[in-house]
DNA sequence: TTGACCATGGTCAGTACGACCATAAAGGGA
DNA sequence: TCCCTTTATGGTCGTACTGACCATGGTCAA
């Protein structure tokens, strides 16, 4: 039978109209305290009760598995201006016991944020808050593997797109930016070699006319740069081998 | 509410059961007549009838998406042995009006065979058939982007993943691996370099003990090779800038 | 025998990268 | 006030890699 068309062949009737339950888990990370962080809530029912899980939620009849990550994420976090928020479809998840109560099949995605807000913790989540990635216990039903496989996926674009871009603020020092990569790689960079990669890839960043960064910063005060244009660099930005 | 736990919040037990039908599309690849194909199948039914689409079909309630993907694709193939066959999930295509009858939330798939049989065209397929991809029409659904998105796809896990000997039979020699690389990027490739690069990756490939092939190609008989067992490469083999 | 054709080996200059060293500009503490 | 630490920024230098070539060797077909 035909993925998307085509009548529904004999035997296959019964099978088509099975209420498989599709919804979006969200793995949203923060570089925060020096230190990569993700967004978790806590379970208030079982299975799993008392366990962290990562946010998400039930895709609408009328609405894609993008739209309905945005919409969980405006609600978990309560930003309002979630455009152009990097949002990166992950994988979809759909092994038949991933979820014991019934059939789930889940459209992970992975969301980067700059200097976020404290979470509300509302709807029926009991708690949600920011949680260090290296120190997270079990996470509920197959979490760690969804948040795993962000974590990878994230450190390989690292390498050849602009996305460290998305985990900083609108304006910022390459001091900041090259935070980002250790962060995530949780590899040490030479600043100097650093940033001559940067600069020498055309779209990367720009920088903003005529300020420098001087409040609150230990050290010789940084410029500013903004975004680029580009989307992918070329050549990439590879992780050290070792 | 949680994606995949939690009790129904109010409102929402009227969704959460709403009939999504889950399927699987399968952009199947392959190096054949020095140009890169693709199997397609012919729509019998309404929508769509006549035109061509990809390959696909329903997940069943007690398989995963890949393993739905590999039984379509045996059914569709008539190949018995899909052991050690790369299957790469591309992501989840749910615009909620990509199927005009019914609200179908598809898992798409690439996969890579190496000097494919013809097809069966059984099922309820009129006909299934490997064609140039490019010289295709438009396609049923949203496959026109499906394809896209696999074509892009495996062009850049070509760059940084052994993936290119997937497109070959066990045994095989550079020239036929160049070609691979050349046919699915659309370039030309120098072939001393290209030789160059290949041979001093480590775990990329490996000499067959003491065989050359002789019969049927023109010019000097060129060295076997295997697939090593690097899955990465590093450094990757980058697409020519232009 | 000759030439087309392909595999294979090698050269060479430009470039990119990693490992450094050096300088500039700010703040903090003695 | 004078160091000393801290961070940003600029530069050097040798190695490795890459792309653009040229050259040779082996096989088949005309």
């Amino acid at each position: 039978m035909r993925a998307s068309g085509g009548a529904v062949p004999e035997g296959y009737d019964k099978y088509a109209f099975e209420p498989f339950a599709v919804t979006v888990d969200l793995a949203v990370l923060t570089v925060r305290a020096g230190a990569l962080q993700v967004l978790l809530v806590e379970r208030g029912a079982e299975p799993y009760a008392g366990r962290w899980a990562l946010p998400g939620g039930f895709v609408l009849p009328r609405e894609s598995a993008e739209e309905a990550a945005r919409r969980e994420l405006a609600e978990e976090t309560g930003l309002s201006d979630l455009t152009g928020l990097h949002l990166e479809q992950l994988r979809t998840y759909s092994e038949p016991d991933r979820d014991p109560r019934m059939r789930v099949v889940s459209v992970a995605f992975a969301a980067l944020l700059p200097d976020p807000p404290e979470p509300h913790g509302g709807g029926d989540a009991a708690r949600a808050m920011w949680q260090p990635y290296d120190e997270l216990g079990p996470l509920a039903f197959d979490h760690d593997r969804i948040l795993a496989d962000a974590h990878e996926r994230v450190g390989a674009k690292l390498e050849y797109s602009c996305l460290a871009t998305s985990f900083c603020p609108p304006e910022f020092t390459l001091g900041e930016l090259q935070h980002v990569y250790e962060t995530v790689w949780g590899t040490a960079l030479d600043r100097p070699n650093f940033r001559r990669k940067v600069l020498a890839t055309p779209g990367f960043v720009e920088p903003v006319p005529g300020a420098a960064r001087l409040t609150g910063g230990r050290g010789k005060p940084a410029a500013l740069y903004r975004a680029g244009g580009a989307k992918a660099l070329h050549p990439p930005l590879l992780r050290p081998t070792s």
